[in-house]
DNA sequence: TATATTGCTGACCCCCCGGTTAGTAACGCG
DNA sequence: CGCGTTACTAACCGGGGGGTCAGCAATATA
């Protein structure tokens, strides 16, 4: 039975509308993270979020529509700091390249934030149509931010002429395995790797690659 | 009504005993790239090899069972052939490598069992069980090779020494990316690229940043 | 043609999960 | 304190899919 006490410190639950997609939004990243799209449950996404799944969908459409949301979120902004970034950066392309790679470690790569690229990677060809919504807002975006990147170094003399969607590849390639590393057998505690140890090498080789001889300094 | 035609020449089934395996096999690993592991089922591996979901049980105890048999049919002899080739090749390191990359890239990364990497770093969280098996017969299998290809490379003074276990990361990343690539957004007509052309300038990165001055040739 | 053997079918069980809704309890307001 | 509004819950629905099994029909044998 319930006691005096729950009966009159705590109501069964509280109206708090405002807070609730925050916290939903939380509930749902983590999960989406640890479990992938498909998998995930909108009954524990919203238990997670201490109410019931009802309530998640009084705040979102559905699934396909809170991922959507999660990714607006998380994703764009960090795409947008970069853009404003490389606008208004003045000095070597080598050092905008080393600051954005290191921004997308520190506020993406190394967070659970990477897992949604994961995911992506992982099931966009089971659901094309969140694939479509993600290569919108956040590949291609990405894309254009380092191909501006290159682009300008080139325009620079600082590196040497390139394929821009070529490099731009390259470049991204082994930053998005490094998170599919972390988030597949890595998670399992199988092939532990150093993610500072491996990024190093291979910033340092991609440097090595692009840079032209006058463009070198050390 | 079953017309009489259709009553002599054609029995409703046959007993096909023997090929049963293989078939279901090649029908579990098409299904198993195109969706897959979670979200392949049974009941249409079954279909497409011309069965009920009845038959396959028969033959495999459990979906896991089924797809540990695809991965022991298609994933391991690639690996044994690696192998023997490595013990009796005699030459330089880099062209060792070099073969042993397009071998891999001619064997399994531009075929659908490159679709059978991506299934594993997509879903080996959701079913560490598999994620351990893949990881015992061809992870770390994989990662050997390849170590003792860079191994006997600076023994032989081809290469300069290097930390092996982080240059076999740098080696099978690219390659495993591009076939996410080719499985994810990709395969979506969204982003597409050039695998050859990827390759060919990663190959050349990777060599010119392992061989010493000495080992140089060209 | 009759009979035994067995490869194979398809209906069935049961749980799960995305999505819905009738009803209820928390809160604002007088 | 009582009343209206509404944020929230819990029970429910329907379809789907892993796994099972009683029975049937295709072959071997005689």
């Amino acid at each position: 039975m319930p006691t005096l006490i729950e009966a009159r410190s705590k109501p069964r639950w509280e109206r708090r509308k405002d807070a609730r997609p925050q916290e939903l939004l939380a509930a749902a990243l983590d999960l989406f993270v640890e479990r992938g799209y498909a998998a995930t449950r909108l009954d524990e996404v919203a238990a997670r979020a201490g109410v019931s799944k009802g309530t998640l969908y009084l705040y979102f459409e559905n699934k396909e529509e809170l991922f959507k949301a999660v990714v607006r979120e998380n994703m764009v902004p960090p795409l947008a700091d970069a853009e404003e970034l490389i606008n208004n950066f003045e000095g070597r392309s080598s050092d905008l390249l080393r600051l954005c790679i290191d921004g997308w470690w520190q506020r993406i790569g190394a967070t659970k934030l990477s897992g949604i690229s994961k995911l992506m990677m992982a099931e966009s060809g089971n659901f094309p149509d969140v694939a479509r919504f993600y290569h919108e807002e956040v590949v291609s975006r990405g894309g254009a931010l380092l191909s501006r990147i290159i682009e300008r170094g080139v325009a620079l003399d600082e590196f040497r002429p390139v394929d821009t969607a070529m490099a731009t590849r390259v470049i991204i390639a082994p930053m998005l395995m490094l998170t599919m590393w972390r988030h597949s057998l890595h998670a399992c505690h199988l092939d532990p790797i150093d993610p500072d140890a491996f990024l190093d090498c291979l910033v340092d080789l991609l440097t090595r690659g692009f840079e032209t001889p006058s463009g070198r300094s050390t």
